[in-house]
DNA sequence: CGGTATCCGCCGAGATACTG
DNA sequence: CAGTATCTCGGCGGATACCG
């Protein structure tokens, strides 16, 4: 029922709306080699306010691209790791990690 | 140093800051085949307004992503088409298509 | 044809303080 | 430890009209 030339472009639209923004990437990009903590994320992520975090981290795991687990225990741990659909984008982030090095570099 | 691990870190953002926002994607993405002409361009990317179009064509050829090639005819004319820079951002966004695509059919 | 010029709403994001 | 709660602000993007 869709049309499909506007489907085609708006898949485009949709990825960077997953994955832009000012801190997807970077936590994406974080958790690639295994589950954090919400402390270790605000660590790993200069500069990120608890607000922003956790924001983040909500649309993302509403995109079911990363898994939040919490552990009942006293004092609270919570960690964040990618799932499935999340890893697939880690190649995709590295290449415009590698990209935007280069152009950093270059200019 | 501390500077390195921002710098690493800042790439994913440098990156997301040069093909982000709303329609980056798609008209570089349009252009991949060939150059395009302002009208072209305003029927191809579906939605965009005037306004939106050259202001993100600007920043796009601020950042070396496209070229602007304007010819002294009557009536105007100028055409837009993709520099080498921009031209290694297609594979990328190729992959962010597919990768819509399939996650946009699978929900 | 290839743009500008306004006006304006929304929301991403920062700063700061507080809580179970 | 792992979050909430407010307040604030810039700017992205939409709508509309106009220009060389």
């Amino acid at each position: 029922m869709k049309k499909n030339i506007q489907k085609a472009y708006c898949a485009v639209d949709y990825a960077f709306q997953r994955i832009g923004g000012k801190y997807k990437g970077r936590i994406l990009w974080v958790l690639r080699e295994g589950c954090l903590r919400y402390g270790e994320l605000n660590r790993a992520v200069v500069g990120i306010t608890p607000k922003m975090l956790t924001q983040t981290l909500k649309e993302l795991e509403a995109d079911k691209l990363i898994i939040r687990k919490v552990y009942l225990e006293v004092p609270p741990k919570v960690e964040y790791s990618l799932t499935d659909t999340g890893m697939e984008l880690i190649p995709f982030i590295s290449q415009m990690r590698s990209w935007g090095e280069k152009r950093m570099s270059a200019s």
